[in-house]
DNA sequence: CGATAATGTTATCATTTGTTAATGTTTTGG
DNA sequence: CCAAAACATTAACAAATGATAACATTATCG
């Protein structure tokens, strides 16, 4: 990845050895789209599923229960991608809403692509399984973190995990993803600072 | 998968394509280890990570907090698969210690095994992909509910989810991997049953 | 079998988090 | 700039869960 990595195609390459035709085949396939803050990219129990490059902006995927809550599942700033691929394998369609947070850009990734490169001969699959791994070791890291922390400690790691993330996006955001409510955060962080 | 799958083998060939060649050599390299109860199969921090197909008894993967307090990540019954070979791809080591809960037979399964596979060029490599985003999923449910049930929900879709598997742990495991204390289970199940 | 360890239950009290509501502040968009 | 919406904070009380301890039951293994 260069400095200056900002596409789906940038993203990839990193360690991939891509051949130009399927290069060539997915960048045409690549959809750019403009949403605007508070729009929203997938719905739950949609089944025409995509994955999302951000290149500029703010998106968050979630999910919401049976008491009306948000419960924030991650958020995704630049060069992130974001998606609910994993429902493709689950019947049901996605059990996540996507919805942009800031007014962004992002590219339009649909499963034919994924396909592609899987397909390509001179590509490296274990970079690909190599990422899935990563993200599930993201995913195993959170939950005994769920398990075994308190809200406060959790909300500390998240500062440090997701860097400059609690400028842009609004406390109650973070109490969500965190798994408490705005009210319980906002009491923890004022305890902890009294604390000092 | 036949009904008598009893090896990684068979659960690989599961709508893979593997070639004869690469079934030989993948099962020339494949372990088979007893491991008796309450024995390790790996500790946290350990780097020569494995993957573990259960051909018999029953595995737990877990951490152990600061405090001492053990949190259960998974468990793993007959014909399934426990690793933490995210870990591969995550310095620092293994996030898990992986313990025999019953006397238990396993196929001890190297990365190289998995190299072996993905280097087949006549098997669908999206088959091991959409393994990986089962997991995902399965991941990101448990995160969901960690969220926004409270610990008796949790309890009753664990016993779904997992059936039998109730009768075969102390009710202190099923706590561990509720990401709750032995006491507070024990409460919350005779107080649901009360008001029955 | 019998001693010992492991497990399950119950109880009490503390802590954390949730719920609801009120209020003040900030942001947004026309 | 102003009105409305979104957000943050605080408070009082409820509910869930944790910590600790005591005790009962069950499992294990020599």
């Amino acid at each position: 990845m260069t400095s200056t990595e900002n596409s789906f195609i940038d993203f990839i390459s990193n360690g991939h050895d891509i051949t130009n035709d399927v290069c060539k085949a997915i960048e045409s396939k690549i959809l750019i789209k403009k949403v605007k803050k508070k729009e929203l990219l997938q719905r739950k129990g949609d089944t025409n599923l995509k994955a999302y490059y951000v290149k500029s902006g703010l998106l968050k995927s979630y999910t919401i229960d049976e008491n009306g809550k948000e419960h924030i599942f991650m958020f995704a700033p630049e060069k992130w991608i974001i998606s609910d691929i994993n429902s493709l394998a689950i019947p049901g369609g996605s059990d996540l809403f996507v919805q942009a947070i800031e007014n962004t850009e992002v590219e339009v990734i649909s499963p034919e692509i994924f396909q592609l490169i899987s397909d390509d001969k001179n590509n490296s699959h274990l970079k690909e399984v190599n990422k899935l791994h990563r993200r599930n070791a993201v995913l195993q890291k959170r939950i005994i973190s769920l398990m075994s922390q308190t809200a406060i400690e959790r909300y500390n790691d998240f500062i440090k995990t997701y860097p400059g993330i609690v400028q842009r996006v609004p406390q109650k955001m973070i109490a969500s993803y965190l798994g408490i409510t705005p009210q319980a955060l906002s009491k923890s962080i004022s305890q902890a600072s009294a604390k000092r």
